[in-house]
DNA sequence: CATGAATGAGCGTTCATTCAT
DNA sequence: TATGAATGAACGCTCATTCAT
């Protein structure tokens, strides 16, 4: 008989709530563990991709018992999940905040200074975790597998707050108005396109003018006259 | 390796030739039967990815028995190798026939002719084959597995020759010389990503508009003032 | 990639190391199960022969699911792999230190007896372990499949020293300057064929009488006068 | 329905008999492609070995359809059968003319006429089919599976009829009273394994010394008083 | 609690044999 | 009659997940 701690969770299979006292050993000993499972799931999803990699390689690269990997995550989609979290929170907070920001600002520069902390912030993410970003780009239109699902929930909150932004900027004339739909894609696929060829390290370029461009991407998009003139 | 035979022979087992004459009615049969084959395949690729796609599955789908499948291709493969065969030597035609007419052109309405042609021509071939160009578009970042390699090798010709045409319509005048690696995989980051939407239905636009657009990106990519400017 | 991940990962999932103390009830259970399937294995290819023992058929005789097989053994190779190493071992210990024994003796008797000595050893090994070599002369002239080359290795080494020490004591005028590979090869092979015979129990001989004819063979050879007189 | 020919044979799976009449145009073509299949499959067996030639790799080689092969021969075990049919025939009758010479000869000499005739009659069938001879000896030993069986039996063959022979030599005081099983076992055991190793070509030996070491094998065995001098 | 041994369905591939054409 | 397409049971091997210790 499988002894089952007394938890407040309903659900049986889920990883167990920490041991100790919240901040105790155990409780650090624990986060530190599960962060080496990230960071080492991380780096070979990169190399082999998400689908090709087993948990046995990762525990194994990790030094943790797969028996423990089963108590920090209910699975590879777990684990996954968890490791987008805080990238997603990220974004939500960025694409929250210059929504809220554009519609209370008041003149043109306002609002390009919204974009612009947008722009910043996602950045700073992007460039914090390259190795998540470059993982997002390269499983964001692979088949919805269960572990590739918060992947894919993530690229879906990209392009629907882009697309928002987009229909925002063009309300307050800050772009013109071609179909915000097309204009928001055609930024996103553009920029994940420049990031992945940059992050696989393709392309050695300056991080500066790379970041120029991704910024005046972001910042003025498809906007130019030509580019409805076909 | 491979259950494999552990053995020296390199015998390739490759599918047999047709018994009956060249129109017969056996190799009219052998044909219809690889298209099923091809065709089922295409359907579930599309549906579930490609590595999630088991030869179990295709050949039930299809009505046929497994032993079958490896007397019409060598394996998986094998298979996409055969699927993405047409569309890679349509593309290779096209970049060609560009590239040619381009170093031929006089004038710039002559150049953006080129443009136009090959761009007409891989729109048709895309148009003639969705579901291959939305697989396409879904694997062509995933990890370098045996069976994604013709996927990828025909990632690296578009890019590469996207890129050659790019520094050719620079030095032709035709675009303003901005990085030609930057622009040209912007542009093809947008495309891929815009056809993306719309394959998949998420997009219900009218294919004129998008056609229009698509057209207008790769006449005039990014070549805008205001793109450069941040 | 046999079914086999076309990966570019070499991760070798090597069986895993005991968990509990080295001495614990679970290293001992798992030595205990991996003999039980270098047992079956014998008992199996013993009987069918290595090509045509399947795995399921191993594990299925051992009682023993298949995913366990391969966390004790790499693959069927590696089986073979183990079962014959000991005995490699104790050959090549035995060649070793007749070829050191050798060379150090003064006299003829001391050369006599170093013949004797790995004479002795060497046939101990075999009826230790007796289908071991059953197997080892049924299979050992097969083609070279991975799982057989241990077997083809054995073979090899068997016959490189028997070559070795003949060479030798033709040197040391224990044995008339024949041929040494033909006279080398002979030995061997009546010796296998005897020892086939014996252990397949075609041939209730007494084993002290054909241990002395084995015996003979490996100290006297071919030496006779007669038999280069055609 | 499948078309019988109205045949002798009451086993409705043999091969069909040959359709014109004998000797005639299409009796020639069977046997002609019949011989190619037989010389295919004795090259691949001879590189390859028995098991690891499937039926696939000779009709291809071969040039010959697999419909064919099974209206030629009823499958591997059978094409082994009649591949081996012929060495059977020879050996057999080299067997029963040297027992009864033997058993007729008066003199010592008439004996030794008698060994010598059997020896050169057996040379010859091995020198004329060399492939044959190498087969049977890498497969002679392995277990015992459909397609091995004939060899088996010609294995046994030999090995009967040697002991016979060794058995009446005695009698006739040719050879001392040695244990004949023993010397008869070492004695093929002896040439089987010479032979091996010439015809596979590890051993650049002069032919005419080999047959004389072969012959003087067969001539006098281990017949010195040495070898039983333990 | 941590551990890794156990499980077994599933995968890509092979092959002897049958049979429609 | 000759052909090779069709079959499907095997094979060697993998892996996410469970569970006894």
């Amino acid at each position: 008989m499988s002894r089952k701690k007394g938890s407040t969770s309903s659900h049986p299979r889920l990883p167990r709530q920490r041991p100790g006292p919240l901040g105790g050993k155990r409780d650090e000993n624990r986060k530190l563990k599960q962060q080496l499972l990230l960071t080492t799931a991380t780096g070979l999803f990169k190399k082999n991709g998400m689908e090709a990699v087993a948990i046995d390689e990762i525990v194994d690269s990790a030094g943790i018992s797969k028996g423990s990997f089963y108590s920090y995550f209910e699975g590879k989609a777990d684990l996954v999940n968890v490791l987008f979290s805080p990238l997603r929170l990220q974004f939500e907070d960025a694409f929250q905040k210059a929504k809220s920001q554009m519609n209370q600002a008041q003149g043109e520069l306002a609002l390009f200074d919204a974009y612009q902390n947008m722009a910043t912030a996602m950045a700073q993410s992007c460039l914090a975790e390259p190795d998540l970003i470059l993982i997002y780009i390269a499983e964001s239109r692979g088949a919805p597998t269960g572990a590739r699902q918060p992947i894919l929930e993530l690229s879906d909150l990209i392009t629907q707050n882009a697309l928002e932004l987009t229909e925002i900027a063009q309300k307050r004339g800050l772009l013109r108005p071609f179909d915000a739909r097309i204009s928001s894609l055609a930024v996103i696929g553009a920029i994940e396109r420049l990031l992945f060829e940059y992050l696989r390290g393709t392309f050695e370029y300056h991080p500066i003018e790379l970041t120029a461009a991704l910024i005046s991407l972001v910042l003025e998009g498809l906007q130019s006259e030509d580019f409805v003139t076909s």
